[in-house]
DNA sequence: GTATCTAATCGTATGTTTGCGATTAGAAGT
DNA sequence: ACTTCTAATCGCAAACATACGATTAGATAC
């Protein structure tokens, strides 16, 4: 149907098309990691909608979570997040 | 609520989150500039699935139409794209 | 076991996106 | 004026996204 690098592609930009999702792997790419309870403190946004977005970005495959118990510690999906870079690298020339 | 390149960001990225769109944008990229009837033939959606697509990205910036009787010339919006090349660019660091 | 803590998931409401066919708008040609 | 051509817009249906509070799951601590 489609190019499978434009699925790719548009697949990545989809996970980005939300402020909140840009900022969250702003923060996992300066600080490395982090818990989803110092995102609900960070953004004024109730848990479970922060828990979406987290799911979106996870789904997407840019993000990742390594259990930490009680908590989950997310951090980029490094394989990933190069992908997406390269994608949109040679999408813009 | 959100930092302003957030928010920029998330929009362009939104309008890159069909792989049309992307495909249209390549299409623009490389061709220099294309009509609407040419879209039509080369991707297997109805007329006004197209049209609507193309406002998407014209409502982004990403893209501009000049008029050319009876058909509407649509090119890449240089300024924007740029624009959007440096924000994805400094956002993957 | 029970209590506690974190994060995911459920259920729901509201709004947006995507697709189509049908219609309209605007310009050029007869 | 009327026809023709292109592209936009309308109206609708189906699907998806976003937000919330409430609930559940899973693990640790008592």
């Amino acid at each position: 149907m489609y190019k499978k690098n434009s699925e790719k592609l548009a697949r990545f930009a989809k996970a980005l098309s939300h402020p909140v999702r840009i900022e969250i792997l702003e923060l996992l790419g300066r600080d490395s990691c982090c818990f989803t309870g110092d995102l609900v403190d960070i953004f004024p946004l109730a848990q479970s909608t922060i828990s979406q977005h987290l799911k979106e970005l996870k789904d997407a495959g840019l993000i990742q979570g390594e259990v930490n118990p009680p908590k989950i510690k997310y951090c980029l999906n490094q394989k990933n997040w190069k992908e997406a870079k390269q994608l949109f690298k040679v999408f813009f020339e």
